[in-house]
DNA sequence: AGTGCGACCCGAACGC
DNA sequence: TGCGTTCGGGTCGCAC
């Protein structure tokens, strides 16, 4: 599951190899993982370059020298770079050639991930990346906006902060993992949490994704992480898939939070 | 405007 | 053993 600091580690790896190679063919077996027309699609990016390529949250945003592709990886979305004469598993849905004969192939066992090109003009002002918080590691988070916005909602602040309208890059993973740093139950409601929490949280977030993006991203499943990069930062996780709290030894509550497998401690975490 | 829920997917885990 | 069923994960679109 990509969460923002797996995300940003991906960005990392294809820094390093995908730029400034002209693509010459697309293909898919799963052109509906493309928002829009996917000849549409194929016609923007043939002939042209990745020049750069940011993030934002959880999106990974291919800077073309005139179009933006943006990638969710959702669930499982991986990419790899390699020859074109490498075998191709059923679960390469997209393969981006270029023209030194080497292929960006996107991988995504489970079909959730999407992609979708915008113009420069429309990058920020249009969904998917419109309506979007700040990551939720950025320094420069007004602390009230963000307050502001919890005050709106009337659910929990775990489902708050899993909003990527409130802040972004958190997922199931990190929001229990902040929530426990911060003592803050999952449970709370959001519009409960006063300045002093609300600062907690975001500074609680910073550490945890940085050091996350440290450690290349967490690693909890087996399976085959993309271009070979496997995260290190599950020896560090302090509730989530853990029995026992790390603070007080008390054990772990595993339960559903807004429908989602949640981990926390009954004790610490008020 | 905020909330809740189904849809999107399919491999793994579970139940019989 | 082999089959069928359920579940999970993030986001969007829709109804309320």
């Amino acid at each position: 599951m990509p969460e923002l600091p797996e995300v940003e580690t991906v960005r990392r790896c294809l820094l390093k190899s995908v730029l400034d190679n002209k693509i010459v063919e697309i293909t898919s077996n799963y052109p509906e993982m493309v928002e829009g027309d996917f000849d549409d699609f194929k016609n923007n990016l043939i002939g042209h370059k990745i020049i750069n390529i940011d993030r934002k949250g959880k999106y990974l945003i291919f800077k073309l020298d005139n179009i933006n592709l943006i990638s969710h990886l959702r669930m499982e979305g991986k990419f790899f770079y390699q020859q074109k004469n490498e075998p191709v598993n059923k679960h390469i849905h997209m393969i981006i050639r270029f023209e030194n004969d080497y292929e960006l192939r996107y991988q995504d066992t489970r079909k959730f991930g999407r992609m979708v090109l915008k113009t420069n003009d429309a990058l920020f002002t249009t969904p998917p990346l419109s309506n979007l918080g700040a990551d939720a590691n950025d320094e420069t988070i007004d602390v009230n906006d963000f307050i502001n916005k919890l005050q709106k909602r009337k659910n929990t602040i775990k489902e708050a902060l899993l909003n990527q309208e409130i802040i972004s890059g958190l997922g199931n993973i990190y929001v229990d993992e902040v929530l426990a740093l911060s003592h803050i139950s999952p449970l709370r409601k959001a519009n409960s949490i006063d300045l002093e929490e609300a600062k907690l949280i975001l500074s609680s977030a910073k550490e945890i994704l940085d050091k996350a993006i440290i450690y290349k991203g967490t690693t909890i499943r087996t399976y085959t992480s993309s271009l070979g990069v496997k995260g290190e930062f599950q020896e560090f996780l302090l509730v989530h898939t853990k029995t026992i709290c790390p603070y007080c030894n008390a054990p772990i509550s595993k339960s559903k939070i807004g429908g989602r497998t949640s981990y926390y401690c009954t004790k610490c975490q008020r």
